[in-house]
RNA sequence: GGCGAUAUGGCCAAGUUGGCUAAGGCAAGGGAUUGCAAAUCCCUCAUUCAUCGGUUCGAGUCCGAUUAUCGCCUCCA
């Protein structure tokens, strides 16, 4: 099937036909953190979008080259490193690994190119002496360079700011030596402990900004496909590196522009002083890695997502759901391990996929594409119900369903563990977080399975009862008692207090 | 103040280059199944898309106004 492949593009602010610079490749950028702290899930957020981006990219027979910067060298950094008696670059290789830890337990892929900005300092040089050279930028006698802003006649078309609006509300610092309040600094004069470089402008260490122009152009060239990040970045960041680039290189940047929406929690913008702040690390804690990819999926990548226990209730049913399906669908197989491999080859439930890929193909919209994965797993199910089919049907049909699920599921990372070690992994956090113990549970199991070959069932519904007041709920199936966490318990498990 | 978004059923949410009956999920109700349950499957569930006005044969989708919420304009993914 071939399909147009369309994108939000936040320059027009339409939605667009993409196409590529050059047939079946792309070169896509997406700006990373700024590395002072530890992540937190709005970055989490940003990198699961853009890793899945990416992913279906490469599904969709794309040649993709995603670079993805760490920026190592920036005034908050140096002001922490102060803070802790360290160095700004001891301070941020922490911290990249940190980062780098993270997004492994969210299991992000890493990027093509993962560049930080201090190996890329006289690259940065070049590129602001170029920009000098052609009239882009000037020094003051402090040694600082400024970009000059009005000399782009275009500067806001990314935005839509208006020069002249922009000039009366710009901050106005007496300490510089600006031309115009609006240029922005390429290059400061400072001088901090292994925080500074030398260059034909004096010592000092480059602004913030110049460092994405420079290593996008390093590794995707003058001109690119796409550029992405958080929708805060918009301005003035993505509006500066236009300007950088732009200016130096008289060639369009990027393409197409992709902002991601930002995540609330609870509804509220996530900050440190309203206490609702979570680190990548502590929301690990809380929430299977998965669960946080299910509930980022539940948006559009544009608009802003909502972290909140409801969502998480219904997102960790759906990933029991799932996992359910799959291993009695797996059962079957394995019971089975008699079909023939090759009725299956060119076999699939085309609806399903075409579904997913109508739908990603339309500016990524994963919520519309998770709709094509429930409704694989409905079908596995129905496959599971079926009553008076020959067993070869049902296995032929569950094997080409999960098939199809497959590659779907790979690129939303979902149901990439056996069921099994999803069970036992969500059933340890229970355990743990309700301080249960399995041995408690398998006790009255026993006495309850007991009881019930007396045919005692007010017994055996009295201790069914007492597993369920515990969260856990007991099947009675041929193959015996069967237990998982119900609905409640599983509710229990993402709420916090 | 400037710029940009958003407003869809009890809740979440897709759809916004105008066009057959407004996706899907959760919740709810009914049924199949079960010793009773659970799980699973099937069925039902918005004459209506913040409000008002306009354009059009036709608007949730375009235009204008109003109201509300949010983001950016200072560091932010």
């Amino acid at each position: 099937m071939s399909l147009d492949l369309k994108i939000s593009n936040t320059l027009s602010g339409k939605k667009e036909l993409f196409k590529p610079l050059e047939d079946g490749k792309i070169g896509i950028y997406a700006c990373g953190v700024t590395v002072y702290d530890k992540c937190h899930i709005g970055h989490a957020m940003q990198a699961i979008l853009f890793d899945t981006i990416v992913r279906y990219l490469g599904l969709s027979g794309y040649d993709v080259t995603y670079v993805r910067n760490f920026t190592d060298v920036d005034d908050k950094i140096i002001a922490r490193a102060e803070e802790l008696g360290i160095t700004p670059l001891e301070l941020s290789s922490k911290m990249i690994q940190s980062s780098i830890d993270d997004l492994d337990a969210l299991r992000v892929r890493p990027a093509t190119h993962q560049p930080k900005v201090s190996d890329f300092i006289s690259e940065i040089i070049a590129f602001i002496q170029d920009l000098m050279d052609k009239g882009f930028a000037y020094a003051t006698e402090d040694g600082d360079v400024y970009y000059r802003v009005r000399k782009k006649s275009d500067y806001g078309k990314l935005s839509n700011q208006n020069l002249d609006a922009l000039q009366c509300n710009v901050r106005v610092d007496g300490e510089d030596n600006k031309e115009d309040a609006l240029d922005f600094a390429l290059w400061k004069s400072e001088k901090k402990e292994g925080a500074y470089w030398s260059s034909p402008f004096g010592e000092g260490r480059p602004g913030w900004h110049i460092e994405c122009s420079v290593m996008a152009s390093q590794f995707l060239g003058y001109t690119f496909d796409i550029h992405g990040g958080g929708r805060d970045l918009v301005f003035p960041h993505h509006e500066n590196e236009i300007a950088q680039s732009e200016g130096r290189s008289g060639c369009n940047y990027a393409n197409y522009w992709i902002h991601t929406g930002l995540l609330t929690v609870e509804k509220k913008k996530m900050s440190k002083s309203t206490g609702n702040f979570l680190t990548i690390e502590d929301a690990l804690k809380l929430y299977d890695y998965e669960l946080i990819r299910w509930n980022v999926y539940q948006n559009h990548y544009s608009s802003n997502i909502d972290f909140n226990e409801k969502t998480f209730g219904i997102g960790l049913k759906k990933l029991y759901y799932y996992n359910r399906t799959l291993s009695s669908a797996n059962e079957l197989l394995d019971a089975a391990s008699k079909y023939d491999e090759k009725l299956l080859e060119g076999f699939h439930p085309q609806s399903i996929r075409d579904n997913f890929d109508v739908a990603m193909h339309d500016d990524f919209n994963i919520p519309k594409a998770m709709v094509a994965i429930n409704e694989g797993f409905a079908s596995i199910n129905e496959v599971l119900e079926l009553k008076g089919v020959k067993q070869k049907f049902k296995i032929f049909t569950l094997k080409t369903y999960i098939d199809t699920l497959a590659p779907m599921l790979e690129v939303l990372e979902l149901c990439q563990r056996s069921t099994s070690e999803f069970f036992s992994q969500i059933h340890n956090r229970y355990f743990e977080k309700l301080g249960l113990t399995i041995e408690q549970v398998e006790s009255t199991l026993k006495k309850r399975g007991e009881a019930r070959s007396n045919k005692d069932y007010d017994e055996s519904d009295r201790l069914r009862q007492e597993l369920d007041s515990l969260g856990i709920s007991v099947m009675d199936t041929p193959k015996g008692q069967l237990w998982e966490l119900s609905e409640a318990g599983l509710q229990k498990l993402v709420q916090n207090n």
